[in-house]
DNA sequence: CTGAAAGCGCTTACAG
DNA sequence: CTGAAAGCGCTTACAG
């Protein structure tokens, strides 16, 4: 149905490759022999087929984006269109497309990847989840092909990822705590297969440890991250009857949830108990109370990944970069009354 | 550097062809041979070349989807990628894969989906515009080339489209202002290249003119829809002196901006002005006051898109579908004080 | 049930 | 500067 390369060429009475030649802009094709194809081909209306250039090039210039549990899920929380955002804008620029999908659990998304990987689909892939142990990250290594992680990975050093300064900012946002005269601060929603929320734990336990408070495990919720209800997490640190006086949960819609059972509870927050989340949902600070969080930039952290990528797919040696995107405080009323 | 068909084939000792059919799923082949064929894929890791095969195939399992001005605009409102998720939800269970590109003109639009639709990368494509005369469309229109268009398209008859009862919802919502005794209601937002405000505007004429409201041109602000600021579009509008005690606003960011406006000119909501938007943003609901909106139901716009695309993929005949989803008005305390 | 051969629409050394 | 030919990794009528 299409017109293809033969077409052009019998129109225009020269070589298959002669056209191709024209198609790949090689210098070495005259000036009139161009444009009399060039012409011809507007004439016939030709689109070339990225398909069998692809099979012929070893390139299709599309990045996988494998985005974690079902799509789903995962675009009911803006984190992960922000990330989003963040690669188009550079790949866009770039001439990459992007394909997306996505994976129930880990055996399927092994899978995936390397279905996608091995299939010639995708010049490279940007991977959303970094849990302990990824099947899918080993593979990718194996395979040598090009990929970048959303998330610090296990073996960080043979990787290229991107992420926040976890540990840091997790310490900071205890340390405000323990500022505003908190000495039992619940920590909501770690998962001890997601290093983002182990980071963030370390920072926060690190955090107690300078300032001589004593670490408490009945003060410590283990969730899915962000599938996890907050609602649910904080039930069970209230059945514990450990009375915290600030939380500090791994995601704003944990603190959401969280909130919404203490509110039940007849708990005022920030008056009885200080509340704090993570990834700055454009909900927080519309909140009541407007929730403290920390603004990690998904948008940049997209826009790295897709870099760092790129880098790895056009350089010919391997070698392997972190990129850390500074997050950032945001301290509301529900953890500071006076704000 | 991968393993292809032929090499199964040698260690096999079988014909390639023999080998693709097993890939296949082919019946004809002898139980025996097919055992022992997949039992060497998968010693030698063999993963088929997803280009050689769709190029033989002439079908790759990927729609294509392009939203509409740059990616990076369309993500920041939360309606874009809650479509996207319905439209993942189902192409995943039957098999596809999402190409996400963008275009940030109708120019390099047209450019993009008619070399998407030649290069025989995707199968189908899904459009996020419906702009009055839009070139992509007659373009896909004219090669036959299946496509679905999320929002009503103007010639709404050769294509296959999904969309809200907008001019229904719209007339109710206008309804729900004049029940509460407003007379001078503005229209913030109407765009005449974009059907969908436009659709909103005519339910909205329709209610004033059937509830003997006189018609005020000078009421009725245009806008480029979800780009402009509401704030600004609030502006053009106090500007003219028309003093209106209500305001329908063509989406709730609109509406917001419209607000913040207000609020700064010393008005309060709902008291002295009532606002509405479309689309009920998460924010909606904890804006203050909590925003009356109209819940467009996103998802299962993107989810019956994909299954109008499928079928135009998969049917020999063409033939051409809409559907319907039901928008559903949600009143707050914007525009109702007792609420 | 299996194989040999042509074909999908390009690209790219190799010649000239 | 241009062409003939082989190749990218599959599929699929056509034979047998």
């Amino acid at each position: 149905m299409g017109v293809t390369i033969n077409d052009i060429a019998k129109a225009a009475k020269v070589a298959p490759s002669t056209v191709s030649r024209v198609l790949a802009n090689n210098p070495r094709i005259s000036q009139e022999t161009r444009e009399k194809i060039q012409k011809i081909m507007k004439e016939m209306n030709y689109h070339p087929n990225m398909i069998a250039r692809s099979l012929a090039n070893k390139s299709t210039k599309i990045v996988g984006l494998v985005v974690p549990g079902t799509t789903e899920k995962a675009f009911q929380h803006p984190f992960i269109p922000e990330i989003i955002r963040g690669i188009i804008s550079v790949a866009h620029k770039n001439g990459y497309k992007l394909l997306i999908s996505s994976a129930a659990d880990a055996k399927e998304e092994k899978k995936l990847i390397s279905d996608l990987a091995n299939g010639g689909i995708i010049d490279g892939v940007i991977l959303m989840t970094s849990r302990l142990n990824d099947p899918a990250i080993s593979g990718l290594i194996k395979a040598k092909f090009p990929f970048a992680v959303v998330g610090r990975p296990a073996n960080d050093d043979s990787v290229n990822w991107v992420d926040n300064n976890n540990y840091a900012v997790a310490y900071d946002l205890t340390k405000h705590f323990i500022d505003r005269g908190h000495k039992k601060i619940a920590f909501l929603g770690v998962s001890s297969q997601v290093i983002v929320t182990l980071d963030r734990f370390d920072g926060y336990k690190k955090a107690l440890q300078d300032n001589g408070i004593p670490f408490d495990d009945k003060l410590v919720v283990e969730g899915k991250f962000i599938d996890d209800t907050g609602y649910d997490l904080m039930k069970q640190l209230m059945d514990r009857s450990a009375s915290p006086t600030g939380i500090i949960a791994c995601d704003d819609f944990l603190a959401f949830g969280a909130i919404k059972l203490l509110t039940e509870a007849g708990l005022k927050v920030p008056d009885d108990i200080a509340v704090a989340g993570f990834n700055n949902t454009p909900l927080s600070d519309h909140f009541i109370p407007p929730l403290t969080s920390v603004e990690v930039n998904a948008y940049a952290l997209g826009k790295n990944a897709f870099e760092l990528l790129l880098a790895d797919i056009t350089s010919d040696n391997k070698s392997f970069s972190r990129s850390i995107v500074p997050a950032e405080l945001i301290i509301r009323n529900s953890t500071d009354k006076n704000i």
